[in-house]
DNA sequence: GTGATAATTGACACCGGTGGCACATGCCGT
DNA sequence: ACGGCATGTGCCACCGGTGTCAATTATCAC
């Protein structure tokens, strides 16, 4: 032991009579080891209060012990929700969290994320969506040595990298709830066009009309972007109709917000003149009023699936949970139609 | 070159006919170096496509090159904005971001750091509001020989280890602009007592009224802890008073647009009947009808700051930008009060 | 008891850089 | 031509782990 401080390897193996690559071993769990030489290396490790040098570890093995989260700027409340999940699942482990934000509109990502990965050497990565969606960028990830999950996709083949949510499902109840409570003149405020998600949230919607046997109306069929404008103004369009929607399903709840603003400015009351459904379940959707109803996206639960599955034995990987519940969280926003 | 890929510092040596430690002076910018050596040098780099490896380097220098924002859970939009201003900070370096998240009222914070120091060392750190207040978490980051920026404190003589805002004078002109349009009852919602940021928030609002020759009426002031709860609760009280205050000036945007719901939910119509002003001038503020008028809290610009500060020559860091411009950003949360 | 086989353990090179110091070279005054 | 000094460069150890493979020891069937 160095002026400089902590106990290394050799420290360890010289106070306990045997070679640093046993003490490597025990430090390993390698199963290859007698009883008796592991409980006197651990003992000898508590002794000295060893702990094992990360950057050492991670040079030798060309592999950082890091799980590196990769999104291309969603909404603050995701990626912060993102974050706590992978902490909860690194928690007690010696990884650590990165966050690499990326452009998905420059034809340079590709190059960026190689260069991303060869210069940190994630042990591995979490792809949020919509990135996730990308083939090539899960490639890259492969080539690269890096274990990686992505996040709300759907390959149902791979679920070793995949933890995604039953959004289709959920968005089914969501507006099957809405027809139980009588509203038939039901608008739906899509999210951006090409993504996963919005694909099996819209189909959703158009199961339980199917299964109600209400015919949708196109006119009732706005899209969006997922930002808080966009539901104003597909709000803006529903409500100022000759004939407006009794209730109102928007994709996210930064729309389904942007649509009661909308509505408000309007004139119209919430929810007595227009019931409104978001998704997400943002701390946002608590914070208006009347609170939103919306369906819980467990994002928490899956970003920490992802980082279990990324840390714990690639084996395991596959048979790890990956498909979790959205479930409809009633509050505030919604009440049977108004009689004509 | 090795079978396995990337050219190393060896075979830029040997290329180029020199020794790796003068390949080493190259990649680092040693100055004691013949500018003959240097380019030749640099060409052969180009050629092999030589690219130096961190984990090599991170070991040798037993520093990772890695920033990490430290933080005690603050809400998303702040943590997501202190991100994006690191990444521009370390933008086109080698540099990557960590995120740790700590306890505040964990009796282990401390220790809890010490671990992740040792752990992950990183190159440098930046302590996020309110736990950059404490003397002995910065003290944590030079014993572990960590850079480290706190931010938001006001530590006015450790100019190097600080980044923060004029949030004093920011709220001084915010309350000014309000007696100016005709306020004199004006409430101030607090935040959470015993850090820098409510200190000083408060500070400005007192001093403002000074300057007008305005009492501050004890009744008019009510705590707050920065969360829209705690902003529904203050203003529910304001505007039930016998004599409501004609304007709020709440020392966070979620206060206040909980002191907006408040006052709207007891009826009273927002600019007309009360005025409002925020701080942080987050997305929110825009997210909410009518637009709130907030200070502009400039931090990205602050993170930003603290990543260059911290990557940047040391003696760069005690002289670069410390303290930046919070400013009032109208909107139309604001107007004169109704007469009498 | 003995050889065969399996389970443990150790020696040593290696990962790819950096630090310290000796050595080589160039420039200068004398 | 020569010593003195500043500058430029190379040699080799070292950072603290892991992989490979050989050596040692334990276990077992006969």
């Amino acid at each position: 032991m160095k002026a400089t401080g902590k106990p290394t390897i050799n420290d360890v193996a010289r106070a306990a009579g045997v070679s640093k690559k046993t003490v490597s071993r025990v430090i390993n769990k390698s199963p290859q080891l007698s009883e008796k030489t592991r409980k006197q290396v651990e003992k000898t490790i508590a002794d000295l209060g060893f702990v094992p040098n990360l950057q050492a570890r991670a040079f030798a093995l060309r592999r950082n012990f890091i799980i590196a989260v990769i999104h291309d700027n969603p909404n603050a409340q995701l990626l912060v929700n993102v974050q706590q999940g992978v902490l909860e699942g690194i928690a007690d482990t010696e990884f650590g969290l990165m966050v690499q934000p990326v452009d998905r509109t420059s034809p340079t990502i590709a190059e960026d994320i190689r260069e991303f990965l060869e210069r940190q050497r994630p042990f591995g990565v979490v792809l949020l969506p919509p990135i996730s969606e990308r083939d090539d960028l899960a490639e890259l990830c492969r080539e690269a040595g890096c274990r990686f999950v992505r996040m709300g996709s759907v390959k149902l083949d791979e679920a070793e990298h995949t933890v995604t949510s039953n959004d289709r499902e959920a968005v089914r109840e969501a507006v099957t709830y809405l027809i139980d409570k009588g509203h038939s003149r039901i608008a739906l405020i899509e999210g951006p066009p090409g993504f996963t998600s919005p694909r099996e949230r819209r189909g959703g919607f158009e199961e339980a009309m199917a299964q109600a046997g209400i015919a949708v109306d196109d006119e009732l069929v706005k899209p969006g972007t997922y930002t808080f404008e966009s539901g104003v103004n597909a709000g803006e369009e529903l409500v100022r109709m000759t004939k407006p929607p009794t209730a109102i399903f928007a994709c996210n709840d930064e729309m389904a917000i942007g649509a009661m603003i909308a509505a408000r400015r309007n004139g119209l009351l919430i929810p007595e003149d227009i019931s409104i459904v978001g998704f997400d379940d943002t701390p946002l959707s608590s914070h208006v009023w009347p609170n939103l109803t919306t369906v819980h996206w467990p994002i928490v639960d899956m970003a920490r699936a992802a980082a279990k599955k990324i840390i714990g034995p690639p084996e395991q990987a596959a048979s790890a949970e990956w498909l979790l519940p959205s479930t409809l969280m009633e509050r505030g926003s919604v009440v049977p139609p108004k009689a004509k």
